[in-house]
RNA sequence: GCUGGGGUAGUGAAGCGGUCAAACACAUCAGACUGUAAAUCUGCCGGCAUAUGCCUUCGGGGGUUCGAAUCCCUCCCCCAGCACCA
């Protein structure tokens, strides 16, 4: 399949300045997208990006990573304290190994190359900035721009000069690898399309050169009607350290019906007709969640590995499909441990606090009152203290272990 | 800098001296029904406690009062308008 092909199956087409979407399966070019390095995790949203940005790749183009280590500094105008400014530099680090690492993990073995616009903004300076970009910005588009009209004005949060400044800084970000790297394409998320403009104006402005945009739609949960990637805990991350390894799988074990198909398509690499086969073979028999098992296991693999992918889908089926829990071996369940919170409090009130199923005693005595508290399969309504490893079950899904290994 | 509006639970938003752990809505969590889905109905929804009980909250600090989220002072932050500068 053509790359141009493939973006529009897989729905990653949305908006961009080129005149033909075809373009880019004949003219190989440098592109590059940025992140911000507030985090050391991607979330769902940013890893859509990233698989869209695997196909540009396996199709012959060349990715910078662009990580941004400046924009990062300024990222939060609240810490005006110069002693704390220190510490960001280090976290900013840190955060940037940890998804450089990531992008690694789902690029497979594809080449791309990393650059932190620090390196060129830290020697720069203010009046030279506002000379030679600065004075190209009109500010009244800038005053038009969404984000800023949504923070000004009744009811808005504010905006300032800092965070206002962004688009001048990724404006000129675009500038310099087009210089440096022969960079002419962005890629980035359909919320950065203004920003991304100014890149393409300045280009054009400065060095009488084009340059072009693709901006990713932004992936919707169609039952919702909002961002997708949310889940009750919060964000989902790719990192296990945020999001374990068994959330993150039942987390794809848990979409809805009708965003299956844009996930599979969007998140695993299967091909149009594995795809096609699978939905079709779901649609079928709807309540065995064909199409969202494969989903999970598939993402599973490419992020965590497929032994990672091979171990929760084991547990789940113990879980879940009336595998026993009592046969499990010593090491199965050391293995159990380390996807689901496990404790070695045996007390089940405390154990539940401990595990995070209840934030409070009280919650938790709450939660045992409305029968939501199982173990090893059977319901309980009051405290108790267990024996040996036991399975407590919270609701359909949420699972906790307490442990006597230690 | 001036003037006016505002900062209340995860979010939005009531309350405007006692009856406020704080209406209401949404979100979350749980129960029923199901397919670990959706929709719907029900309950919970600051902490501790079996509890009619106690404790800690209404931007920060201080004060008035028997009593404050509610009044006063002060500081911080947001919004709007005006002025100033350019």
């Amino acid at each position: 399949m053509k790359l141009s092909e493939e973006l529009q199956w897989r729905g990653f087409v949305h908006q961009t300045t080129l005149g033909n979407i075809a373009e880019l399966d004949t003219e190989p070019r440098t592109f590059y997208w940025g992140v911000d390095p507030s985090a050391d995790s991607m979330q769902v949203g940013n890893f859509a990006i990233a698989m869209m940005i695997r196909h540009f790749i396996s199709h012959g183009h060349k990715a910078v990573l662009l990580v941004g280590g400046a924009t990062g500094m300024i990222g939060d105008p609240g810490g005006k304290d110069e002693e704390r400014q220190l510490k960001p530099i280090e976290e900013i680090e840190k955060n940037k190994a940890g998804i450089v690492a990531q992008y690694k993990r789902v690029f497979g073995d594809l080449p791309f190359t990393v650059v932190d616009n620090y390196e060129w903004f830290k020697d720069i300076s203010y009046l030279n900035f506002l000379r030679d970009v600065g004075k190209h910005f009109s500010m009244t588009q800038l005053l038009d721009r969404d984000f800023v009209q949504s923070r000004i004005g009744e009811g808005g949060s504010g905006i300032s000069y800092a965070e206002f400044s962004y688009s001048l800084i990724q404006g000129y970000d675009f500038l310099h690898l087009f210089r440096t790297h022969g960079v002419t394409l962005q890629v980035c998320g359909s919320d950065q399309w203004g920003n991304s403009i100014s890149g393409v104006d300045l280009i054009r402005k400065i060095e009488g050169g084009e340059a072009h945009i693709w901006s990713a739609p932004l992936v919707i949960n169609k039952v919702t009607g909002k961002k997708f990637g949310k889940t009750e805990g919060g964000a989902v991350w790719l990192d296990e350290q945020k999001t374990s390894v068994f959330s993150f799988y039942q987390f794809w074990l848990n979409v809805d019906d009708a965003g299956v198909a844009d996930y599979l398509k969007i998140y695993t690499l299967l091909t149009k007709g594995e795809i096609e086969a699978l939905l079709s073979e779901s649609q079928a028999a709807p309540h065995k969640r064909i199409a969202q098992k494969r989903l999970a296991f598939e993402i599973t693999k490419l992020v965590h590995g497929q032994a990672r992918a091979l171990a929760v889908q084991k547990i789940t089926d113990v879980l879940f499909d009336g595998g026993s829990f009592d046969s499990m071996t010593t090491s199965e369940l050391q293995e159990l441990s380390k996807e689901i919170p496990s404790t070695s409090e045996s007390r089940l009130i405390p154990a539940l606090v401990a595990t995070g199923l209840a934030t409070s005693n009280g919650e938790a005595r709450r939660l045992l009152q409305s029968g939501a508290i199982s173990i090893n399969g059977q319901k309980l309504v009051e405290d108790m203290t267990v024996s040996g490893p036991t399975l407590v079950k919270k609701g359909k899904n949420t699972f906790c272990l307490i442990s006597f290994l230690g």
